[in-house]
Order: C-alpha cells, then sequence, then structure tokens
RNA sequence: GCGGAAGUAGCUCAAUUGGUAGAGCGAUAGCCUUCCAAGCUAUAGGUCGCGAGUUCGAGACUCGUCUUCCGCUCCA
C-alpha cells in the first residue's frame, strides 16, 4: 500500500520532470484539479486518441466519427436531465461534516410531520421551500431549515453552513451584449453532441441500424473533489462511442461492447488480472444497464471505461423537447421507433493515467564491475510511444552527424524521431528510456565501412547490427 | 467543504539559539575518437509560495492567504 503510494507519487514527478504533465498556471500557484500536457505528454495522449479513433471509425464500417461543439443550445442540458437532476442547493452540518441536498433535509421533515398527523403543517412547509428554491433564496433557505429547528442525523445539532448551489456544470454567457446574454453550459459530456445529430448523422451518411457515432472531445464538470492528479480533472477528455439499435436488442450489445472494449484495452499489453468488470447496482437516470470497466491503479481499482445502455432516453427527451422526430424507418421489420443506445464512454486522461502506471519502472541494473545503478524507464508500447526512435551519432566528428542527419530526414516523415549528439551515448539511452522511446540506433564508425547502425531495444537494453537501410522498415513495422 | 501536515534553484535537500541564501544531481556551452546516466572546464538559475505583523534585523517567530499531500464527505 505504502510502496504503490509511493510509486504514483514517483510517477507524478516523472510526468512532470520529463515533460508530460504540468500543473495548470503553475507560475500563478496553479489551478487546482487543472492540468496541461507537456511536449511528450500531447505526444502521446494524441497516440492514445488515434489509436482509439482508428479502432472505431476506420476498423468498423458501421461507425462513423464527428466533432461537435463545446457550446450546446440550453434545453440540451433540460433534456438530458443535467439540468435538475444534478443542480441542487445544498448544505453541510458543521460539527458531523454531513453535507446534505437542502429539498431532502425539509422533505424529511415533512414526511415526520405527515406521520404525526399534522398534513397541513407539512403541505405548507413543502410549499414554502419550493417556492424559495424557484426563487433561488438561499438565505431563506437556510433559516426555514434553522426555524423549523431540523438537525442532522447523525450528530443531531444544527450547526450549519450556509446553503450553497451547488452545480456540476459551468456556465458562462453566450452573447456579445450583456443584456442580451443568455447563459449557457459547457458541455459536463460529449455525448449529447452525438445525441442532437442523430438524424443529421443518419441521414448523410446514409447509416443503417446497428450503427455508431464516435466523438472525442473536452468536458467540464465542477467535481466537489479533485484529486488524484490527472484522475479527476475539471477540463478533461473524453473519447465516447453511441451505438444505435432496434429496441429489445440492448442485451446483447451490451454484452458485444463490453467485450469489445476490454479487448482494446488488452490491445495494448495490459495483462488481464490489471482490469476488471464492476456492474453498477444504483443506475443512473437514463440507463437500464451500465457497468465500469476497472484498472488497477497504484491507488486501487478505479474506472477507465464506462459502457452504459442508455435506452431511449436521451433521443426521446430531445424529441419532447424540440419537438423534432428523432425516429428511424427499420425496413426489415417495416417500423419507425426510437433507438436505444449502448455508449461506451472513456476518459482520455484516465487511459492516459493508465499508460503511465502500466508503463513506468524503476529498474535495478547490475553493472559489469558488480556495482548497481538504475534507470527510470516508461515501458509504453511502441504504437502510442511519443517518440519512436532516436537517431544517436556516437561522437559528433568525423562526418558521423551527417550520417545521422540522412536517416533523420529519410525517416521524419514517417514517425516522430529524435536527434541527439550531445553527452555519453549511455547517458543518450537513459533519457531516451525515461520518455518511453522503444527504439535509439546509433551511427559509428563502422557505419561509413559497411552502413551497418546499432539498434538498441528499450525493454531489454538488448542491441543488434542492423543495415541503415533497414531501419525504418523496422521501427514501421513495430508501430502499425 | 471540514480536520491534519508541508511549501528554500528544474529535482533532492542544507543554512549554528532570528544576523539579509549553499551543495549534489539536472540544464546550457565547450573539451575528451565516448555503446548503457557518476571524466574535465565554464555558465545560467532563487525578491526563501504570496501578503502583512513582531524585531535594529526573519528563510527561520505570529496571523492571513494560495497551492500541494493525507484523512472525512461527495461523484453522471
Amino acid at each position: 500500500m505504502t510502496t504503490n503510494e509511493n510509486k504514483f507519487q514517483q510517477i507524478i514527478s516523472h510526468a512532470k520532470e520529463y515533460g508530460f504533465v504540468f500543473q495548470s498556471s503553475e507560475i500563478y500557484d496553479g489551478l487546482s484539479a487543472v492540468y496541461d500536457y507537456g511536449p511528450y505528454g500531447s505526444e502521446l495522449k494524441k497516440n492514445i486518441r488515434d489509436y482509439w479513433w482508428k479502432s472505431m471509425t476506420q476498423m468498423n464500417e458501421n461507425i462513423v466519427g464527428i466533432d461537435a461543439a463545446i457550446f450546446m443550445h440550453p434545453l440540451t442540458w433540460k433534456a438530458s436531465g443535467h439540468v435538475d437532476n444534478f443542480s441542487d442547493p445544498m448544505i453541510d452540518n458543521r460539527d458531523s461534516n454531513k453535507r446534505y441536498r437542502v429539498d431532502h433535509l425539509i422533505e424529511g421533515l415533512a414526511d415526520k410531520l405527515k406521520e404525526e398527523g399534522k398534513t397541513q403543517e407539512a403541505e405548507s412547509l413543502l410549499a414554502e421551500m419550493d417556492r424559495l428554491l424557484v426563487a433561488e433564496d438561499y438565505a431563506a433557505l437556510k433559516e426555514l431549515i434553522v426555524t423549523n429547528k431540523i438537525v442532522c442525523a447523525t450528530g443531531g445539532t444544527s450547526n450549519w453552513t450556509d446553503v450553497r448551489q451547488f452545480n456540476l456544470m459551468f456556465s458562462t454567457e453566450i452573447g456579445s451584449v450583456a443584456e442580451e446574454a443568455d447563459k449557457i453550459y459547457l458541455r459536463p459530456e460529449t455525448a449529447q453532441g452525438i445525441f442532437v445529430n442523430f438524424l443529421n448523422v443518419q441521414k448523410t451518411a446514409r447509416m443503417k441500424i446497428p450503427f455508431g457515432i464516435a466523438q472525442t472531445g473536452k468536458a467540464f464538470r465542477n467535481e466537489i473533489v479533485a484529486r488524484q492528479f490527472i484522475f479527476r480533472m475539471r477540463e478533461f477528455e473524453q473519447m465516447e462511442m453511441q451505438f444505435f439499435i432496434r429496441p429489445g436488442t440492448q442485451k446483447e450489445w451490451y454484452e458485444h461492447w463490453k467485450e469489445t472494449r476490454l479487448q482494446w484495452h488488452l490491445s495494448l499489453g495490459v495483462p488481464r488480472e490489471k482490469y476488471r468488470y464492476h456492474d453498477h447496482v444504483k443506475l443512473a437516470h437514463y440507463a437500464d444497464a451500465a457497468l465500469d470497466i476497472e484498472y488497477e491503479f497504484p491507488f486501487g481499482f478505479k474506472e477507465v471505461e464506462g459502457i452504459h445502455s442508455r435506452t431511449d432516453f436521451d433521443l426521446k427527451n430531445h424529441q419532447l423537447l424540440s419537438g423534432k422526430k428523432l425516429q428511424y424507418f427499420d425496413n426489415e421489420i417495416n417500423q419507425n421507433y426510437i433507438p436505444y443506445v449502448i455508449e461506451t464512454s472513456i476518459g482520455l486522461d484516465r487511459m492516459f493515467l493508465l499508460i503511465l502506471s502500466e508503463s513506468y519502472e524503476e529498474e535495478t541494473l547490475t553493472k559489469e564491475d558488480g556495482s548497481t545503478d538504475t534507470r527510470a524507464l516508461l515501458r509504453i508500447p511502441a504504437k502510442i510511444a511519443p517518440i519512436k526512435l532516436a537517431i544517436l551519432p556516437l561522437t559528433k566528428k568525423d562526418g558521423l552527424p551527417e550520417i545521422a542527419r540522412q536517416v533523420m530526414d529519410e525517416c521524419k516523415n514517417y514517425f516522430r524521431c529524435f536527434y541527439e549528439e550531445k553527452d555519453t551515448i549511455g547517458k543518450r539511452y537513459r533519457r531516451m528510456d525515461a520518455i518511453g522511446t522503444p527504439f535509439c540506433i546509433t551511427i559509428d564508425h563502422q557505419t561509413k565501412e559497411d552502413q551497418t547502425v546499432t539498434i538498441r531495444y528499450r525493454d531489454t537494453m538488448q542491441q543488434e547490427r542492423i543495415p541503415v537501410s533497414k531501419v525504418k522498415e523496422i521501427v514501421l513495422n513495430n508501430i502499425m
């Protein structure tokens, strides 16, 4: 437990030291739960995103992608349930540190009054509460709790904080003139951009059910607790796919995607035992089945991806609020219906952290003279590594850099390369290990005579002599 | 949001009972014909998280504030 805790700290330090992840606005003391990706981090993140995108769209003829805007019509979030379900006023008890939804607290008292036969008193209490909730009069709501002597169920005291609004969605204004400005939200999930475009996509790409729409993009949530590095962020990136199906077939498609998505994870070389499924017992308002794919992070098994059977909840509500028919005519059964949906939703930042956690290693090496040395390395799968190939002239004279530059020019159109002629060769190898570069080639004096170079493998530290003309091909074979 | 701990160079840490900051590693430039981080030389880099207060004088003491870490609470 403690060693894992240390390992997590080491990963965080390593991520900063080698240009993967920085805290946002660090020179101003940082911004809580917001992080920036550095030179190698942004490459890795992009590679993970591309790998997901390709596996969804390129590898499945019935899945297409979109890129919907972050801003959406405010009614979108009314339809999705985000406005009503996730923006309740809350109050804390200072003694027990318990947090309550204000309406639950007052409704609790009303129920008690009804049991005591004071029905009229209960009704007027609830009416007053509703009036204040609509008016967003938080001071009066607190007053209502205090005057009715509502106490904390745990501590039994009435030492309450002020009533506060915990809206998990970020809001801003649209419209350049203040008076015309209208409240608008930053999307808390990318899914709704897919749902509102369901008909556009289905018609223009001539999709037939079952089919999927994939999207990657930023989403924003005002998390109550922001901690655990990039695991929980206020601004994060999702990779989602909504799969539209005939009602009644949700069970089999749910199973299909449950299995398919786990296989995707395993394709990155992560052992099966580091994953587990976690079925949701308490389902969200939109789902009839849901599970998480969890990975064993250094701080325990945590959700990386969710598979949700969302029924027709979203399309049905958008149809209701927009007044537009969001239906599909199924020729096979000669029927019109609102499709059911299976969602796969994975956090890109969590996947990034997963890759770091899985690939980070501090290895102890025994040298020829018997002394020991440590090497910090990232065993990132070659296909998503930030840098694929390092090109290193053994010395920076005798024409070696010139040959190295030729190799560089030949390879850099195909994959990301890194050229380095400074410091001892050992030091350069270790630097490449630290950022997860799978292959290094070294140009030496022998290269001038027989056109061969040394290729050195990150994971084994093994080296072998290969023709310089084979370099590009070898790397390409390993990253495709 | 509550409670506890911490905050000195990119990193890890020093600075005698308060007397206006140092080292190692790293980085940068160069030397050494150098295949697994420890050879040599030089250089850069800090208003000691920020703001007040006590004091002749504060990195060290007091208060506030911000951030981070640990626990509790919450989570679509």
